[in-house]
DNA sequence: GCATTTTTTTAGGTTTGTCTAAAAATATAT
DNA sequence: ATATATTTTTAGACAAACCTAAAAAAATGC
């Protein structure tokens, strides 16, 4: 595997993360990283002739078998650093990121596959997202309705079924949106409402809400 | 601390590592960071307009208090990164110094001093050099070089001033690493060659191998 | 002291990654 | 279908960090 810039890297690793909500176009890219359509168009251009997405003017980009496998190989990166942040030096787990941000860049492989061992091979990033292998397959996550959701085991609000006004209103009230990692800490048996925790606060959640809410873990 | 670039850090570090055996020039520069005079003429009136280095055309240039300072911080870094290897990744001593040349570079102040504490405030890197603190303090080491190491007094391995490839290779070859506790058992007139008992061992050291070797006694 | 050599700087150019403004292509709405 | 709006690309510029070749300054040798 070659060495790529930050720069690459990051544009690499944006499309992959777009990709996965369908198709991914200059402006949406240029949003992602903050930065202008323009210098998209000329990063596209490159990466195109390293091979690394598929892409012709006007046509929007994906990336290719090879630009994939940079992708999970810069999220293992990112990832292992996040879980050696808040496991070894008790970062907390919403400072991870900003730091991993940096240290995905440093490309040694004996590095990663050595972090990697001493951590244990963790199979989760302390936001719940999972850990590419050394060979960059990933453990399909598992969604599943938060009245399904164990005691105790987090999990990342990834969907909600309902999306209306209302609904969003009571979500952002009880502070609540995608990406929350919550943990269900106690299960009433005469209502089946939830105790959960979520940013250091413990929330209240009625069956009839926990029923549209959907958690990665 | 304001945020200086990977080049612009690689000089400040340069230029503190020169600094303590004299002047520091520009083509002495160029030759250690393996570049070219006119790259370092222009990299110079950059950090002396940063106010890290002094610098007058022709006239040469030291470290002003705050560059000292900036160089103390990467030297921490990359000496806490390179004790991370060795100790917890079980790199081998000869295999940290790349790779720690990459991480210095990630500038947390957050993640730096987390990882001190981790480590357990570790005060020598695997190559027996003294790590700054966190107010870049360096611990005084007295020290010797094996050339001035009396017979059959003992002495413990600390620190080796080429850490080229091809010396590490030899005195790996000769079970010599840090922390090795060895005696001199012989010196010889003629060319200056010792015989050094070495973990139940007998070998022979060239002079020139010597005199790149300390110990503290 | 003056000529020669060495060191250092300047002048001008390249690559990478960014930007703004304008032009071109595509999508949308009546 | 045509006008309008949006998206994307091109054109041209800029800063950082490097380069080569030439000029200038400093050091050295006689
Ligand atoms: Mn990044
Ligand atoms: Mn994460
Ligand atoms: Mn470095
Ligand atoms: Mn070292």
């Amino acid at each position: 595997m070659l060495n790529y810039s930050t720069s690459e890297e990051n544009y690499i690793k944006a499309i992959f993360h777009l990709q996965g909500e369908g198709s991914v176009n200059t402006n949406k890219l240029a949003a992602e990283l903050k930065t202008r359509p323009a210098s998209v168009t000329d990063m596209m251009k490159k990466l195109r002739d390293k091979k690394l997405v598929h892409y012709q003017a006007y046509k929007g980009f994906r990336l290719t078998t090879e630009g994939k496998k940079l992708a999970l190989l810069i999220i293992r990166r990112h990832r292992l650093w996040e879980f050696f942040l808040a496991e070894k030096l008790r970062f907390s787990w919403d400072e991870v990121h900003e730091v991993a941000e940096d240290l995905e860049h440093v490309s040694s492989k004996k590095l990663v596959d050595k972090l990697d061992e001493y951590l244990g091979f963790p199979r989760f990033d302390p936001h719940g997202d999972p850990i590419p292998d050394a060979n960059g397959k990933i453990e399909p996550t598992k969604q599943v309705c938060l009245t399904d959701l164990a005691l105790n085991k987090p999990g990342i609000v990834c969907y909600v079924s309902d999306q209306s006004t209302e609904m969003l209103e009571l979500l952002s009230h009880k502070n609540i949106g995608m990406g929350t990692r919550l943990e269900i800490k106690k299960r009433f048996q005469f209502d089946q409402s939830l105790e959960i925790r979520v940013k250091q606060q413990t929330e209240t959640i009625s069956e009839v809400l926990a029923r549209n809410i959907y958690v990665k873990i």
